[in-house]
RNA sequence: GUGGAUGUAGUUCAGUUGGUUAGAACGCUUGAUUGUGGUUCAAGAGGUCGUGGGUUCGAGUCCCAUCUUCCACCCCA
């Protein structure tokens, strides 16, 4: 070991040929079906200007901002003495970029940059790394992947409809059974948060409620009871959250409990997007309605959603919901959006860890020419061509190795065909075609090379 | 940001109350087999024990700091 190795990032990854391959896979599937509902692909910039990041997540999420130390001399241009700053005043004066956070805020950025030559509603999805300066921990990177898809300028509930009828749809495309879509609606939460009594509350009230799965409903009460609610307001909860039954009994259940108009409005949404989903041929096997859903501290306003795995081998791998203002922090109030992302590093743990990966990947070496020598390259080097021009995977051992190191090397690579052509086959017009599979190997006519492995693989 | 665990060969891990030249398996290289891999057999290479300090006659082992990875919390995909 040299004393001065390599190392990554904190929380950076390296991905393996075999490990690309499978993201590519379960990318490409995504990226079908949301070009089929007629999304677009849009990319932005890796860094952004703070001025766009800051303010947008929380300053739990300022904290958790990749910041850009300016090129030259960045300390030339302060304005007092530099003992004077401390780190949060100077970091604005010496750092004016960052690294993107999540791709919803760069989509609204874009919006607005373009509201003049978008016709909307614009529909797209956007595939890129994020950056979070977070811990660490399970699932949880510092670098990763999102994979989003939005709808802007139409608060219309054919939208959130559709979103379930993709999720569905990208399911059943990585073979991921045993799943839920949860539903829920903002405006619901809104409505019990008045039933409750704490009409101001709806931002705690969400967080707690929403960890309601994973800690239970006593320890729920208690982060209440911290916030602030009184006594009266968790009676009146508890039944909420006991709820059972189907989506419609509960739907009919909270109906009656909840009369307030914002709760009304909500489950009436709810009931809807299912409704229009069914109407358009889609699957409500899936869709279970969860008041209990919250989605944290996001900047939602309408239908909220969430898959979870029914195993509950892994957190939320997708999540999403309707916003009615998120271009408003850039000077375009009033534009109501709804979408989805997608945690595809958590789907490929899924996909791993379940075995769903097709067992031969697209994009392996199919067969390997061994190399005998410069004398032997004048009957090879064509047969290379012409098998490349068929579009098979090709490869021609580069150096004059020992044979036994070439398929070796074959072996480790596991590319199942090699094409075997010494002074033997040179002078017989043939090749030996090994299987490295079973073992087997036959000697076929030159010209019948490309034919034949066409046939073989 | 808070709390806990971890680090020994390329990899996964042993390593006794602190005591000579730090081990295994797998992997790697070479040979058995000068035109045949994957199986078998034989030989070989590879470690300043995460890093920096300290205690000690003596530290992989004990103490402190620091970094890494992992786990829980906060938050989140």
């Amino acid at each position: 070991m040299s004393n001065n190795k390599p190392t990554r990032p904190k929380g950076t990854r390296d991905f393996a040929p075999a490990e690309v391959s499978k993201r590519q896979y379960m990318l490409d599937k995504i990226r079908q079906v949301f070009t089929k509902f007629g999304f677009q692909p849009l990319e932005t910039p890796a860094m952004e200007n703070l001025s766009v990041l800051t303010g947008k997540y929380g300053d739990e999420g300022d904290k958790l901002l990749y910041k850009i130390l300016n090129s030259g001399d960045y300390l030339a241009h302060l304005k007092h003495d530099l003992a004077s700053y401390t780190s949060q005043t100077l970091t604005p004066e010496i750092a004016e970029k960052g690294l993107r956070y999540d791709l919803t805020v760069p989509f609204a950025r874009y919006v607005v940059m373009n509201r003049h030559e978008l016709t909307l509603p614009f529909r797209r999805y956007q595939i890129q790394p994020v950056w979070r300066a977070d811990r660490p921990q399970k699932g949880r990177y510092r670098e990763f992947v999102q994979c989003d898809a939005d709808v802007i300028g139409t608060d219309s509930l054919l939208c959130e409809a559709e979103i379930i009828m993709m999720l569905n749809e990208i399911m059943t495309a990585l073979g991921i059974e045993g799943y839920e879509i949860a539903l829920n609606s903002r405006k619901l939460l809104a409505g019990l948060s008045q039933y409750l009594g704490h009409p101001d509350k709806e931002g705690p009230l969400c967080v707690a409620i929403d960890k309601l799965d994973k800690i239970g409903q006593a320890k729920v009460h208690d982060e209440l009871r911290q916030q602030g609610f009184d006594e009266q307001a968790l009676t009146r909860l508890t039944p909420v959250l006991d709820i059972q039954g189907s989506n419609h009994d509960k739907l009919q259940a909270l109906g009656k409990l909840l009369t307030n108009e914002k709760a009304q409005t909500g489950l009436r949404e709810v009931e809807e997007v299912m409704q229009i989903t069914e109407n358009m041929g889609g699957d409500l096997q899936h869709v279970s309605f969860d008041p209990a859903l919250a989605r944290g501290l996001s900047y939602y306003t309408g239908i909220i959603f969430e898959v979870r795995l029914l195993d509950g081998s892994m957190g939320s791998i997708s999540g999403g919901g309707r916003y009615d203002n998120l271009t408003g922090v850039f000077g375009w109030p009033d534009v109501s959006g709804v979408g989805i992302s997608l945690g595809i590093d958590r789907i490929y743990d899924v996909m791993q860890n379940r075995g769903l990966f097709p067992a031969t990947s697209s994009q392996t070496t199919q067969v390997m020419l061994v190399n005998f020598g410069e004398e032997n390259l004048a009957y090879v080097l064509p047969l290379l061509g012409q098998l490349r021009q068929a579009g098979i995977r090709t490869v021609l051992y580069p150096d004059n190795a020992k044979m036994k190191k070439q398929l070796s090397w074959a072996n480790k690579n596991d590319i199942p065909l090699v094409l075997i052509a010494g002074s033997d086959e040179v002078n017989n017009r043939t090749v030996s075609l090994k299987n490295m599979k079973t073992g087997e190997q036959q000697i076929i006519p030159v010209d019948d090379v490309v034919t034949t492995i066409k046939q073989v693989s």
